[in-house]
DNA sequence: GTAATGTGTTTTTTT
DNA sequence: AACACATTAC
């Protein structure tokens, strides 16, 4: 295949570039995905590169699979199978795994997730006696995370630490990294500065890495944070061949560390770096593009670019002020049910929003709407109750360090097991220089106990140990399989009964499904592998692109992906930009990309709506329409306004409520298309005067010529 | 030791 | 509005 056939000039250069450091400048939707792919492929096939001496980060595992399937198919083969792909988390596990032993971290490690992690800070201020209130645990949390983003250790933060919270800040960060060493756990954060530590301290490793990778590939790098640019340095350390791409104007995750300079600074760090600027867009429409970049403008420190493409003008950017939220959800269910009955498909048409609470009322719509939907994230499948509760018993079973899901385990279900228990046996243990699990077994331990009390810590020791025996040689799928019956939590669930109950038996079914599929896909059948591959599962990973539903998701969710039609909802001061970023130094800037992002996800159509009046925690405020609103040439766009209920009724179209059907939102046609009147039947456009809102319309309909308000005639393109 | 009730808090965004 | 957490009652 002529791996060079279908791609522009510069695309053409980043895919053949030699060798050496490489940076490619890619806007939205200018095919970055693409180049990369072909190539990865123009390496393996021309350069005859052997598949395994590839590197290649991406964002997101649903990234790393499309770019291994994309690679296939170019190649014609399971041809990508041997190169590593994946996450920076994902690729940092793997590398533990195998190597971390020699820095103490041992292979079966298990990952704390956000709550976890929560429990270990609340455990280690209770241990240094701080108080709560004092020190709130979030903070402490955030603060050591953000910490640990800039690759900083406890020692250094201590030492150039300025403020009294900081100093607290260090001494909560001690205590909480001996815990997870105790535990041999690693939080989200660990697993790269472990690696980078494991690389730093063991040269003979490093050097094995850096030779096997020849060539490094990082997507999204303007997202990069000072660990995860470490990391990349060092592996390409060798040969020199790192390709970066991104693009300043998405770099969306500087509360997670992320750090533009990372990209703006790639030629200081490579004074021969190549570089090569993508700037023909594919994506969208010519009015899109120059919506997003008219808001895009606005932020100071960028690399000045224009984008451009050589697609259709297309339509105007829709903009629907709404009453309230409701009415927004009304105003897009109903918009979305037009395009569909147009012959849209369902899986084109994307609605994003600022925050993940945003989804209620659109989802509330589109039930009521009969319109099927996917949301992506907001309760991620991994963080449910019933999903933790059983990988509490199977992180036992690879872990028994594991305090914290030794305690969520006994737990549940219910066995007559309580704190008093529990540290009396903590007490014991500690005396007796035990483990817990181990302390449980002891008999002089069980005497000590009353009898109820031990005779439940008995039979809990007895499932961990079943389990344990299962772990040891059957597939991560069939141990699950079997803690759903040895633990009881089935029966527990089926006795309960309710719809929420049986929901819960089927996410746990689903739970043995997934680690089917990851032992297919991984080829790594161990329950420790699939226990670590869990916890980096992103919430824009179970975007199934292939249903046919609409998709709800965050706009930070949306990055990378693209959809024919595209609503952003709840476009206010306050919400976005969001009113937390707005006291932030560059939080402005931040959600100003944020919005453009979600602008450059619409190919054809693009829909922006804010409402008047805003629910924020349940209590109705006025709300504001966005800056980034204002910010867009009213030659782009066409404004529709709700009508308030009290006017309803007065005059016209007394049919049904919401704006769907009392005021029509207004869609643009174009002289000669072909129309749908509900009275008049079809018939096709010979003259449009005037405007979006106000926009006359003439119609041929097969008996008469009409003369239409476009905003108020039930008129719809005819498929 | 558990269930029920009450209170306060929360929302940015996520690997 | 929804949820986590604490207190209270059993």
């Amino acid at each position: 295949m002529d791996l060079l056939a279908s791609l522009n000039p510069p695309q053409r250069d980043a895919v053949i570039h030699p060798g050496g450091p490489l940076l490619i400048l890619a806007g939205a939707g200018s095919g970055k995905t693409r180049v990369l792919a072909h190539r990865v492929a123009y390496l393996i096939q021309e350069r005859g590169l052997a598949p395994q001496r590839i590197l290649a980060v991406t964002f997101t595992n649903k990234a790393a699979h499309e770019m291994r399937e994309r690679i296939d198919t170019l190649l014609g083969g399971r041809v990508a199978r041997p190169m590593w792909i994946g996450t920076f988390h994902a690729i940092c596990s793997r590398i533990l795994r195998a190597d971390g032993e020699a820095i103490g971290v041992p292979s079966a490690f298990v990952i704390y997730d956000e709550e976890d992690q929560r429990k270990v800070v609340r455990d280690a201020l209770d241990e240094l006696g701080f108080d709560e209130r004092r020190y709130p645990p979030a903070l402490m949390h955030s603060m050591i995370g953000r910490a640990k983003d800039e690759a900083l250790d406890v020692a250094r933060y201590a030492a150039r630490a300025t403020s009294f919270m900081e100093e607290a800040a260090a001494r909560v960060w001690q205590v909480y990294q001996r815990v997870l060493r105790a535990r041999g756990a690693l939080d989200f954060d660990d697993l790269l500065l472990e690696t980078l530590r494991l690389l730093d301290e063991h040269p003979d490793v490093l050097h094995r890495y850096q030779e096997r990778f020849e060539h490094v590939l990082v997507d999204e790098y303007q997202d990069t944070n000072r660990a995860q640019y470490l990391f990349v340095h060092a592996l390409a350390g060798r040969h020199r061949n790192a390709t970066v791409v991104g693009d300043d104007d998405q770099s969306i995750y500087r509360w997670r560390g992320a750090d533009v300079r990372n990209i703006l600074e790639f030629e200081r760090d490579y004074p021969d770096a190549t570089v090569v600027t993508l700037a023909q867009n594919y994506r969208s429409t010519k009015t899109i593009l120059a919506a997003a970049h008219a808001v895009i403008q606005h932020n100071p420190h960028r690399h000045p670019k224009q984008l451009w493409t050589s697609n259709a003008d297309g339509v105007p950017v829709t903009i629907y002020e709404a009453l309230d939220g409701a009415d927004e959800a009304r105003f897009v269910a109903a918009e979305i049910q037009k395009r569909t009955s147009a012959g849209a498909r369902l899986r084109d048409i994307a609605v994003l929003y600022r925050t993940n609470a945003q989804s209620r009322l659109p989802e509330e719509e589109c039930l009521k709407a009969g319109i099927p939907y996917q949301v992506v994230g907001s309760v991620r499948f991994y963080e449910r109750q019933e999903i933790k509760d059983i990988l509490a018993y199977l992180r036992l079973t690879v872990n028994p360090g594991d305090l914290v899901s030794l305690r969520r385990a006994l737990a549940t279900p219910r066995r007559g097991i309580g704190d008093v228990t529990l540290q009396r046996l903590a007490a014991q243990a500690e005396e007796a220089g035990y483990a817990m699990l181990e302390a449980m077994r002891r008999p002089q331990v069980l005497e000590s106990l009353p009898r109820t009390a031990a005779r439940a810590i008995e039979e809990f020791a007895a499932i961990i140990a079943t389990l344990t025996d299962a772990a040891a040689t059957l597939p991560a799928s069939q141990v699950i399989a079997q803690a759903l019956v040895t633990t009881g939590y089935q029966t527990m669930l089926q006795d309960e009964g309710t719809e929420e109950a049986l929901g819960r038996i089927e996410n746990l079914r689903e739970l043995v499904t997934v680690a089917q599929e990851v032992e297919e896909s991984t080829g790594e059948p161990g329950l420790a592998a699939f226990l670590q591959h869990l916890a980096l599962v992103a919430d824009v990973d179970t975007y199934r692109g292939d249903a046919d539903c609409v998709t709800l998701m965050t706009l930070h969710s949306a990055k990378g992906l693209e959809f024919p039609v595209v609503f952003v909802t709840g476009l206010e001061e306050g919400l976005c930009p969001h009113i937390r970023a707005l006291d932030e130094e560059g939080g402005l800037d931040e959600e100003r990309r944020l919005c453009y992002v979600g602008f450059t996800r619409a190919k054809a159509e693009l829909l922006l709506t804010h409402a008047r009046t805003r629910s924020i925690f349940g209590s109705p405020s006025v709300a504001v329409s966005s800056r980034f609103l204002e910010e867009i040439p009213q030659a782009l766009t066409t404004s529709v306004v709700a009508r308030p209920a009290w006017a309803e009724g007065v005059g016209s179209l007394g049919r049904g409520s919401g704006p769907g059907a009392q005021r029509r939102p207004v869609q643009t046609f174009a002289v000669g298309a072909r129309v749908r009147h509900t009275k008049f039947g079809d018939g096709q456009v010979v003259e449009v005067e005037g405007e979006g809102d106000g926009a006359i319309v003439t119609v041929r309909f097969s008996g008469a010529v009409k003369r239409l308000a476009l905003c108020y005639a039930p008129l719809e393109v005819a498929e």
